[in-house]
DNA sequence: TTGTAGGCGTTATCAC
DNA sequence: GTGATAACGCCTACAA
């Protein structure tokens, strides 16, 4: 069976080309009963399905979405192994499916820009995740189309942005640390950028300090890449190198796993020995053993708010009144801290 | 900058759109040097970039292709949270890039058809990764573009399958178990359907007990869900009422991860009173502790294979002399299986 | 070698 | 209410 145009419906219907139109646009009104009925028919029975490309091409809508997230340095390839994106996916196509919407995922290679990608595809719009350089914010603010930058305090024309209370977080989980008696208490965590949401963590972990009127101690902050192996690196060196060390607080679930096995690998254990609480609640973190405490963020429902909000900003360019988006958090209490009577 | 169309750049060349045309499809040699040259200054000049909706609706080709993985039957999100798949989009998409290629990934509501997707927007060619519904397939069969069909065993017209030997992976893991001295094995698995993966490494499951002489125990054989979920009931059915029983095969491991913990819930260690093989070798069996024995399969390199199967179906009709493409497997060692004398 | 013109499937503006 | 018809941006015979 080939593909069946307007024209075929129209002929089958024995009417122009314009009346299928208005029906497939919801203006039904233009048309009269009779030949609506003829349409309908017609569309069903040729089994018609319109062409989105003809569509994209005269009203400059093609209902497709880019959805950007990270790679690997050397192969380029999707960080999806990272449980916190892959999430974040699946709350993003659920939604955009949902509401008639295509999404084309792709990583950015360093360098390169997103502009041809949104141009070739006459995309509507864009949602990116995870932290790039700046030259790529500039770009970005070049594109015409509505963006969504989720975990970002980078603000542009046309940029939305969508995340958390990053510092109210890194508050929470040091609190709670402090609370079960823990006063030598390490934090791991990815690059301290300026404006980004590791820095709000840190603002956070240290003000957690200060509250109870203490002080942090800045050797015990540990400062690499957002990634189990770095984890791993650092959870030895805490085992090593500073017994005293009671706690800690990592900066997201993937790190906290990492210590974990670090320590363990040394004889120490969670949360016998050093009590430790995460940050995202991703999947495994319930899965792992001990069962990861940690500072829980709704991962799908914020890329289905991304979508909500982006898709807004789309199909009625809305007063944009909101600055940005927050999502809730909550401490969730398992099994890697425990309390301590010094 | 509004959008700049090969208009434009034939104005800027001083020459004809048929000129930029020739050009910009590699079709040079029609052109001669001197335009040559002022037609690509041009070119860069004005930042052109295609329009791929333009260029889609005259020669259908869309430079697209669609990605179908599974999702949850209550909130249709996409299993992007199983890192099988995952890691198996990563595969797919950086190979895709490179190639030209943008993806559209989407789950497949159930009842509803992908057709539709497929002709709305072109696509040149799709890839499926999971098990579906038969019907599914039938109505694949009816698209007339060519289809990788990831880890299945159902053939069609314009389908290429894309694998592995999956009933030697069943058999390897299981002969590894029979040589650590182990006898009672028990099968942990989702649904042993016709023609799936799971029923082909059941099979070697059951070679594996033929080859040494033995029989193996229906009774042993718990089979539900592909998931974390099951795998805990199965750990905990296995502590409380099969006793005897020193190891178990878990056909993936997702399930192998959630036998380690129903197991441990009730008292029982691995590797000590329990060994376990697992399938897949997932990031986390690395991870977690303990490490997981498993069969490796290297899951991306099946997304970049699959990429080039079907590009190459895509591009250079090939008169399809391959059956199937199969991957090689590895038995990895690792903490989680002890050998036993008995 | 270069340019003209028709058409891909849709939408939208007009007259009728 | 309804139906031609001109775009949209690009490709490709076909002429020149």
């Amino acid at each position: 069976m080939k593909r069946q145009t307007i024209k075929d419906v129209a002929k089958e219907a024995g009417v122009s080309t314009a009346a299928i139109s208005y029906v497939l646009n919801g203006k039904e009104w233009k048309v009269s009963p009779t030949t609506l009925v003829k349409i309908k028919d017609a569309i069903i029975h040729l089994n018609y399905i319109p062409n989105f490309s003809a569509r994209s091409l005269v009203n400059k809508r093609s209902k497709l979405i880019g959805v950007v997230i990270p790679q690997t340095e050397e192969h380029s390839q999707l960080l999806l192994d990272n449980p916190f994106y892959s999430e974040i996916v699946s709350g993003i196509e659920s939604e955009l499916r949902h509401r008639g919407y295509h999404l084309i995922l792709s990583g950015v290679n360093k360098g390169e820009g997103y502009l041809d990608t949104t141009l070739q595809r006459d995309l509507d719009g864009a949602i990116i995740t995870g932290i790039y350089y700046e030259p790529f914010y500039e770009e970005l603010k070049k594109i015409k189309i509505p963006i969504v930058l989720i975990d970002s305090y980078i603000r542009g024309g046309n940029f939305k942005n969508i995340g958390i209370n990053d510092e109210l977080g890194g508050f929470m989980a040091t609190k709670h640390l402090i609370e079960q008696g823990h006063s030598k208490i390490a934090l791991v965590t990815g690059t301290i950028k300026k404006d980004g949401v590791v820095e709000k963590r840190f603002l956070g972990y240290k003000s957690a300090f200060e509250e109870s009127g203490m002080l942090y101690n800045p050797d015990y902050v540990f400062e690499d890449s957002v990634s189990y192996e770095y984890g791993v690196k650092a959870g030895r060196l805490i085992a090593q190198q500073y017994p005293e060390i009671t706690a800690v607080f990592a900066t997201s679930d993937m790190i906290a796993l990492g210590v974990i096995t670090g320590l363990q690998e040394l004889g120490k254990h969670v949360p016998d020995d050093v009590s430790l609480v995460g940050f995202d609640d991703i999947p495994i973190s319930r899965i792992f053993i001990p069962q990861l405490t940690t500072v829980r963020q709704d991962i799908k429902l914020k890329g289905i708010k991304a979508v909500q909000y982006l898709l807004q900003a789309i199909e009625e360019d809305a007063t944009d009144d909101m600055e940005k988006m927050i999502l809730p958090l909550e401490l969730i209490q398992r099994q890697s801290v425990r309390r301590i009577t010094s």
